[in-house]
DNA sequence: AGCAACTAAATTGTGCACAATGTAATTTGA
DNA sequence: TCAAATTACATTGTGCACAATTTAGTTGCT
C-alpha cells in the first residue's frame, strides 16, 4: 500500500474508531454522533437556521433535514419557519433539549481520557488535521 | 466550548474533506472510496477471504457483503466459496479488476499534492492518528 | 410592476457503517 | 461420537453523507 493511501486510511480508521468510542456514551443520551454535533451547535449558539448549522458542520440539507426531524421526534428541538423569511427554518432547543446539556457534560472527559494523548501532542494533532482540511478544501473548492 | 475546538470534529471534518477530494478521481474509475480501499487490499494481497479484508480495513460483513456484490456486479471481482472450508468466501480480482490498477496509479500523486504537507508534518500527523486510533481501540475493546 | 436570478429547504436515490439476527459449516470437548 | 460452541458470512433495519432534482419564497433588475 502506498504512503498516501496510508494517510487516508489512518484518517478514515481514526474517525470511525473515535465515533465508536462516542457511541455507548451517546446511546445513553439517545443521540447519534452527528446528532450530538448538531446539539453542540444549538447549545453553543442558541436557535439557529438550518443553513447556519450546515455551515458550522459542513453538512447539507440532505443530511440535516431528516436528522433534525428525528431530533424533533425525540422532543429535543423545535423547527419553525421564520416569519420574516419563510424560506428559512429555525431550529431551537426544547426544555428537554436544554436539559440534556447537563448530562452531556459527562461525555468529553471520558473521550479525552480514552484518547490518552499528552496535551501538546493533542494540540499538534488537531492543528495538523485543521491544516490538512484547509489545504484539501482549498484544492477542491 | 465551540464545536470547532474539539478534536473529534477536526477528525470528522478532515475525514469527510479527504473523501470528497478522492470522489472526482475515483468517479472516473467507477469506484467509491470504501470500494477503492477494498481494491487496494486485493491489489496488494491477491485473492483474499472476506474475513481478511474486514480485518485489514476494520469493516464488518454488513458493510463488505453488499460492497463486494457491487464490485462483482461491476465486473471487477469474483466471489467463490472455498472448497476446503465452505464457510469462507474468497474474493479475487478479474482481469478488469487487475487492469484498473494501472489507471488507479494516477490517484495518489494528486491526493498527496492537494494535502500540501511537508514530509515531516505528514509523517507526524499519520503517526498521531495511528496512536490515537490504538489508544481509542484499546479503551473500547 | 414583472420576470429572472437566487436562496433555503425538502425529497429521492445510492452507498456506506454498524447493530442485531439468522444460517450453514466446522471445530470442540466430555 | 455427537451435542455445544465457534466461525464465516448474509440479511434486515436505522441513520448518516451526498448528488441531483424540486418547491416555495425573496431579491434584483429594468
Amino acid at each position: 500500500m502506498l504512503v498516501e493511501d496510508q494517510m487516508c486510511f489512518a484518517l478514515y480508521a481514526a474517525s470511525r474508531a473515535v465515533t465508536a468510542l462516542y457511541r455507548p456514551l451517546l446511546d445513553e443520551l439517545g443521540l447519534t454522533y452527528p446528532q450530538y454535533l448538531v446539539m453542540l451547535v444549538l447549545w453553543a449558539e442558541g436557535p439557529s437556521p438550518v443553513k447556519d448549522i450546515g455551515t458550522a458542520l459542513a453538512l447539507d440539507y440532505g443530511t440535516l433535514s431528516p436528522l433534525l426531524k428525528r431530533l424533533q421526534q425525540a422532543g429535543l428541538v423545535t423547527r419553525q419557519r421564520r416569519t420574516d423569511d419563510e424560506r428559512s427554518v429555525l431550529a431551537a432547543l426544547t426544555e428537554e433539549g436544554e436539559a440534556l446539556r447537563e448530562r452531556a457534560r459527562a461525555v468529553p472527559p471520558v473521550i479525552a481520557e480514552a484518547m490518552n494523548l499528552p496535551p501538546e501532542r493533542f494540540d499538534e494533532l488537531r492543528a495538523g488535521l485543521r491544516q490538512l482540511t484547509d489545504s484539501v478544501i482549498s484544492h477542491t473548492g
